[in-house]
Order: structure tokens, then sequence, then C-alpha cells
DNA sequence: GTTTAAATCAAACATTTGTTTAAATTTGCC
DNA sequence: GGCAAATTTAAACAAATGTTTGATTTAAAC
């Protein structure tokens, strides 16, 4: 899907406030007056609010898809680089993209039924599939131990890094980062996180008792 | 704050339809039908919408707090005793209060400016001492090593408990457990996270590098 | 310059929202 | 039973909601 400027500008400025207070926190109007457009350009060019974010959704969904795939069929790559590979493209995902993981994340908690439940589905489904491809790789080059609990270790993943993005000012307070520019603070914060994750996964992965 | 009987329902009511639909997705008038009573009623007891989403806080917050601080005090048993016990209290909590839990979890991320947002941020700087403690006890001991990230670590608890939580019935479908009924199928992810969690956890305050 | 379609706009639409009112009913107490 | 307070009710309230309308402006094509 292509969209043009006042479409992308539209939904640029609906992710920043739907991220700040709720999907239902936000009324067509905050988004027009934010988007600096006319209350009735968003039914006019989306139809509706709810298609509005659905339209996010494909719009924000587009460009993840590709790159991991070329990744995991490298075959000059170790398994663990592989993974620690993927550890920071995700956190880089989750920290460039920080409205639309908070809108994410927040979405998930909802009702099942919706049709973001199902488009949030095939993208978990998706991940799903390609990290248990790049495990049973990595167990069949003996680098991965035997029984390894694939959902579980994402939850570790996405809930981690969800958990800082969406709690990242408490950390700055508690760690009295507040002298860092808002940039050398993310810099930061991927840095740690990346560090934190790759120990986690080395010792799931590798740690036989 | 003491609640009568028809105060702790429609609370209890108003917790299902938060945690399904969200707080502004909830009208009063859905609460006062699933709770079948007079839609003037929630006004009556708590004011106010928002009012009574505050006093749900207050109701669940209630019972968390004690029983941490006594563990913690105990001279008998060992830091990493502590931190695994800590763990499955953490976990019994989740999942016995998952729609509390879901609430929690889609309000962290919104706003930081609501009366909720201060609560939550209170819990949070409760647990984070707590945990601190118990860890510079541990790395006085011996027991831990030197340096480690408490915020870090409980983005990692919080989030993957959270995460679990909210996206279980996946779990259930990918692992094949429709045959088991709820009850057995939560025991049986208690027990898995559990395991998952101590072993990140002893990881993580123990190998040195 | 005229024509046709796309874009923009203010206004209006019907619902739904949270809250209040004021009357009716129930309850506990003497 | 009679009284006062607490509870419950249906109705009404104003404000906010998502969406549509129909007129007006802009842009593009000929």
């Amino acid at each position: 899907m292509e969209y043009n400027d006042k479409q992308v500008q539209i939904m640029e400025m609906a992710e920043i406030l739907f991220a700040e207070k709720g999907f239902n926190g936000t009324s067509v109007r905050d988004i027009a007056e934010k988007a600096s457009v006319n209350l009735a350009m968003i039914s006019y060019y989306f139809g509706s609010k709810d298609k509005l974010l659905e339209a996010l959704f494909s719009y924000r969904g587009e460009s993840i898809k590709l790159k991991l795939e070329s990744m995991i069929e490298n075959k000059e790559l170790g398994s663990m680089e592989k993974m620690n590979w993927l550890i920071d493209h995700y956190i880089d995902k989750v920290m460039s993209q920080q409205c639309f993981s908070r809108i994410m994340a927040r979405e998930q908690v909802m009702n099942h039924t919706s049709a973001i439940a199902g488009l949030i589905f095939q993208m978990k489904k998706r991940n799903q599939e390609l990290i248990s491809k790049l495990i049973h790789e990595g167990q069949k080059k003996g680098e991965f131990k035997k029984s390894i609990d694939v959902p579980l270790m994402m939850a570790t993943l996405i809930g981690t890094a969800n958990s800082m993005v969406t709690t990242q000012h408490y950390y700055r307070e508690i760690n009295n980062l507040q002298s860092l520019t808002d940039e050398e603070f993310h810099k930061h914060i991927r840095k740690k996180l990346s560090q934190h994750l790759k120990k986690i996964f080395k010792a799931i992965l590798t740690n036989e008792e």
C-alpha cells in the first residue's frame, strides 16, 4: 500500500497520540489538530478511525520483514552470532519505533477479536518460526543445547525490551542519567539491553545442567 | 480502605472489563450491567469512573506489601534462595491476578501524568528497593557477583511474566496444550516460567566473566 | 479558459459518553 | 409503626464522540 504525504502525516501524528493516550483515549479531533488537517480528512483518506489504526500497522509492519530471512540463510555466521544479531536487530527496531512499540504492547493486552489482533498474531507467528529455525539449526550444529522453549525465550526478549521502553524514565531517574541528551541516553539503553539479553540468551542456549 | 460487598462486586466486574477492553474502551454502563447494579451506583460509591480505577488499584495493591519484607529479613535463607522465592512469589501474583496484571501492564504504557501513574511508580520503587537490598546482601556474602543492573533485571522479571500472561493463548496453541484444563495449563505455565526465570537469574547473578 | 476530479472545509448528524438529579425504596433504630 | 439515613432507581443533562454532508476551493487535463 502506498500512502501520500498527507496520509503519512496523519498516521505519524496518530501514532504519537495513540502511544501516549491509547487508541480509545485519542479522539479523531485530537489527531486532526495535531496533524493540522481538517477533521473530515481522516474519514476521507482512511474511512474510519479503526481503519486508520490498521493502516498504521500496515505502514509500520512493512519495513520489518525482509532483513531477517536473508540473515538466517547466511552460511558464514555461527548460530550464536545470528542470535546476537537478532537481539540487536530487535532492540534497534523497538528503540527506533518506540511509539509504535508502545501501541503494539498495549494492543496485545486487549481483546483478541479485533482486526489488529490478527495482524499482531501474524507478526508473532512469523518471528516465532524464524527463531525456531535458527535454534534448530544451532542444535543440529551442536552449538545450542537440546531442550529450549522458544515461546518462553521470545517472552523474555520481547518482554524485557518492551518493559525497558515503557519504563525508561524510571531507569533514567534511578541511574542519575538526566545529564545525558536523549540521544546519548537511548544509546546507553541500547547497549545495556544488548549486553543483558545476550548474556541471558547465552545462558539459556548453551549452559547444560 | 474498606469496601462493602456491592463495591467489591463493581470493582471486580470493572477489573474484568478494563482488562479486556481497556479503561477508555469500557463505559460505566458496561460496568453497571456486568455488575448488575444501577448506573448511578458507580458515581454514588466511587465518585467517578477515574476514582473507581484508583479504588481498584488500592484494593488490589493492599494484598501485596507485607510478605516480601519479612522474607527478606529472614536470616536462615541464602540470598539465592530468597531470590528464587521472590521469583515464585511474583509469578504467583501475576498468574492469580491476571486481569489486574493486564490493566497494570497497559496503564504503565500510558501517559505519566495520571493519578494511576503515581501509584504504579510507588509500587515499582518499593519493589526496586527491596530487590536492591536483597542483591546487596548477596553481594556482601559473596553469593552474587559485583556489577548487577537491578532495573534491567526487573525489566526481565516483569516483562517476561507479563508477556507470558498476555500471550498465553499463543503459547497454548503452539505447544498443543488445548487438552489441558485451564487450571492444569496455568500450573504448567507457572512451572515453566519459574524454571526459566530462575535459570536466567542464576546466570545473571553468579556467572562471572 | 473550460471541464472534471480530487481535496478541503465548516457545519450538522446521531450516538455514546460520564455524571447528576430528584423521586422512590429499603434499611436500621427508637 | 414511625423516623431518618442509606440505598436504589429511571430520567435527564451537557459534553464529547465518530462519521457524513454538501458546498467550496484547488489541481490537473484537455
